[in-house]
DNA sequence: AAACCGGGGTT
DNA sequence: AACCCAGGTTT
């Protein structure tokens, strides 16, 4: 694409999108400091996870670790804890390690380069111009989802812009209209715009500064950018998972020590996801248990299905309510017997709370409330 | 229930 | 360059 704007119209739009900005810009606690840690951690949570749901995450995280050397001090697991159910918590390992290497490795200083700010685990292209623009006040673009459907319309792109031309395309405009003076506001004000005025659908058109700027606009329907490609449909997946339970209430949970999947999470006992939609008989769930950790339980029950989605795909869980007889985890296993309402200090996924929640509903202790 | 968002890692 | 990723919010 040639550049749509030259460079005058490019300052123009940029000072009307930080006069929006100044008037109207939301007040958000990232925005009140240019301590490179505070905002490095508001721009991980906020991948893939709205305003709304970081803001309690983002005051409870920075409450136990204020800084990023009291980070760097903590243990991965009260890391997880604090993260659990904001989900993608391979974001939690990478903030932890990067913590560790800031502090250990560098003095405690963040990089002052794109390229080695984007050595850091979690830290990529857009996170690095981020925190080098808004803590550094460095002339640095940066291109999260919210910019890219802001520029695509502007520029009535198109392509989908996780094409490579596509991606090519917006980083250029990204780049180009970033402003030599406040580049850290422009970020913020341009996210803030795709937030709250150039919304997915039901964009408010009226209230932008860009109105008569936007391609997407003129044409009479900016719903219609960002284009998408199709999706691909999701598998649904099949799963049992045995809740182990001890007269005092514990549950047996396992730590998930594979670095890719919930690494680092607990969770029941169980198989692998397969294909197959019929729940397995109580006795394999009995002999999986036997077999795989030498445990011994009554009849394993089953309870109400769980459904999930994930990512990739729809899980469908079928609990087994486990009352233990005799045996106990070995030692390679890490298995421990968990009060898991009680036990702030064991991380759990959401998936497994709502696994969990059905030993609350289960036939055999029927609600006593109304 | 369905649509859809989103950036970093890996190979 | 293509593919992958153990969620959540909005409509």
């Amino acid at each position: 694409m040639e550049n749509p704007f030259g460079e005058a119209t490019c300052r123009q739009l940029a000072g009307l999108l930080l006069t929006r900005y100044d008037r109207e810009g939301r007040d958000l606690p990232w925005r009140r400091t240019r301590d490179p840690y505070r905002i490095w951690l508001a721009e991980i949570m906020l991948q893939q996870t709205g305003v709304k749901t970081v803001l309690p995450y983002y005051a409870g995280f920075l409450e136990r670790f204020p800084t990023i050397q009291a980070l760097a001090e903590g243990e991965l697991e009260e890391v997880l804890s604090l993260w659990q159910g904001l989900g993608y918590y391979r974001r939690a390992r990478h903030l932890h390690a990067t913590a560790r290497h800031v502090v250990r490795e560098l003095g405690g200083r963040f990089p002052d380069t794109c390229e080695a700010m984007g050595r850091l685990p979690g830290i990529g292209p857009s996170t690095a111009g981020a925190i080098l623009a808004i803590a550094f006040g460095q002339h640095q673009a940066i291109l999260d989802g919210n910019v890219k459907r802001v520029l695509a319309r502007v520029l009535a792109l198109a392509m989908p812009p996780d094409t490579t031309v596509g991606k090519r395309t917006l980083w250029e405009q990204a780049r180009r209209l970033t402003p030599r003076e406040r580049p850290g506001d422009y970020a913020q004000a341009i996210m803030d715009l795709g937030a709250t005025v150039c919304t997915l659908r039901q964009p408010l058109c009226p209230s932008c500064p860009w109105q008569g700027y936007c391609a997407a606009q003129r044409e009479g329907c900016p719903e219609a950018y960002p284009v998408r490609l199709a999706q691909a449909p999701k598998p649904r997946k099949y799963q049992f998972q045995a809740l182990v339970t001890r007269p005092d209430g514990r549950v047996l949970l396992l730590p998930k020590r594979d670095a890719t999947l919930l690494g680092g999470l607990w969770h029941p006992p169980g198989d692998e996801p397969g294909l197959s939609a019929v729940p397995p008989e109580a006795e394999a769930v009995r002999r999986h248990l036997a077999e795989g950790l030498g445990i011994q339980v009554a009849t394993p029950c089953p309870l109400d299905a769980v459904a999930h989605t994930f990512t990739h795909f729809h899980l469908t869980v079928f609990p087994f309510l486990c009352p233990w007889r005799a045996g106990e985890p070995p030692e390679a296993s890490g298995g421990r017997w968990i009060d898991w309402r009680q036990d702030r200090r064991t991380p759990l996924a959401t998936l497994h709370r709502k696994v969990l929640a059905r030993l609350s509903e289960s036939p055999a202790t029927p609600a006593l409330e109304a």
